[in-house]
DNA sequence: TAAATAACGTACTGATCGGTATATAATACT
DNA sequence: AGTATTATATACCGATCAGTACGTTATTTA
């Protein structure tokens, strides 16, 4: 019918997610997107509707590729222990390579909207129970075969490890010192007994 | 030699300290800020310098306030297990009788300004390290007295209870199921023996 | 090739941002 | 009482905010 878009929508989405991701909603401004994104304004407003439009679905990009992150992590290693235990260093890793530490960005939404705007409460709570579920699976595998003590609750560990993830995911966004970090997941892992 | 202030600066800054603990430093205007402190703008620039002082300003007092609780609060009960126990659970119960959760003005604060200004890094680093020394002196007040096992390490093991402290207080901005986080709470202070 | 359609870049909108100049009112010291 | 000094309130500053009107360019269909 008429001239086609000449950017990748998904590419601009994925610059947008970052954007947000290392500012926030409020501190990022329409200027800061159309530079990163390598797109004019009306373009946005054309592709993904306002700001708030645009923050949301660079969320959801973020949530879903994620989860599917962390799943994939956890199955690479048969020992259930060993898995969390390279999945949680392995993190840690990460945010210490990179300086500053931009930390999760759904963390930082439901830090930063939850409270405001119940649309990302629930976007935000759901992702948290996403993960909670690999968890408590990734445990049910542990438990089946054995590596895990029998009196383990999957589900409450399963908890108790993503209030863990959070708070080491923030905790490093003031870059402590390593051994701070190191020991608490220590800490930790050690409930998988 | 001459006029005197008309407002209370304490509480002015106890104003402040509210409006930005709920909504963070950018979504903040000067315009929420003196119709919340009931003072006129440059009566806030004369007494706390610019926004982000004001900002600072209210951190601290935040911070030291809150320390002096969590530090009272667990010197309150003679065993540390339950102390820990009536901390925990205390803090949940006031955040889900709030509607919505502000969290932490600390954690907030971390969260949106740690990657972005090295000043507010320190400062939120440094009252979770100031927590964790609270934490740690606790545990081994339970160690003199027996009532926690020897091969405890106090400093870890406080280390492991703030950053859970942390991602709980985080978690419940998005208003989880309250099972999810009494279990992480129960798992939590099962670390403690 | 002509008409229809949609994306593009430019430039603008009113509103609000953080911060301040200025004038007035009130206090303290001489 | 008179003067110096400081807090107050009003009204303003240029800059930037999110969002859009509009004229141009490119592409598809007829």
């Amino acid at each position: 019918m008429a001239r086609q878009r000449e950017f990748d929508e998904e590419k601009a989405l994925d610059a947008a997610m970052h954007v947000f991701w290392e500012k926030g909603f409020e501190a990022t401004s329409l200027s800061d997107l159309t530079s990163r994104m390598g797109i004019q304004r009306p373009s946005i407003y054309a592709a993904f509707g306002d700001k708030k439009g645009l923050f949301e679905a660079a969320l959801r990009k973020y949530t879903s590729s994620h989860a599917a992150y962390v799943r994939a992590n956890l199955q690479t290693n048969s020992s259930v222990k060993e898995a969390f235990r390279a999945f949680f260093e392995h993190m840690v890793e990460k945010e210490y390579e990179n300086s500053p530490s931009w930390g999760c960005f759904c963390i930082n939404s439901m830090v930063e909207l939850s409270p405001h705007d119940e649309k990302f409460e629930i976007l935000t709570r759901e992702h948290q129970m996403y993960l909670s579920v690999i968890f408590q699976e990734t445990i049910e595998r542990g438990l089946r075969s054995g590596e895990l003590d029998a009196g383990i609750n999957a589900k409450g560990l399963a908890q108790t490890l993503v209030v863990s993830l959070i708070g080491l995911t923030v905790i490093m966004k003031s870059r402590p010192e390593r051994s701070f970090v190191d020991n608490s997941v220590k800490g930790t892992l050690s409930l998988l007994g």
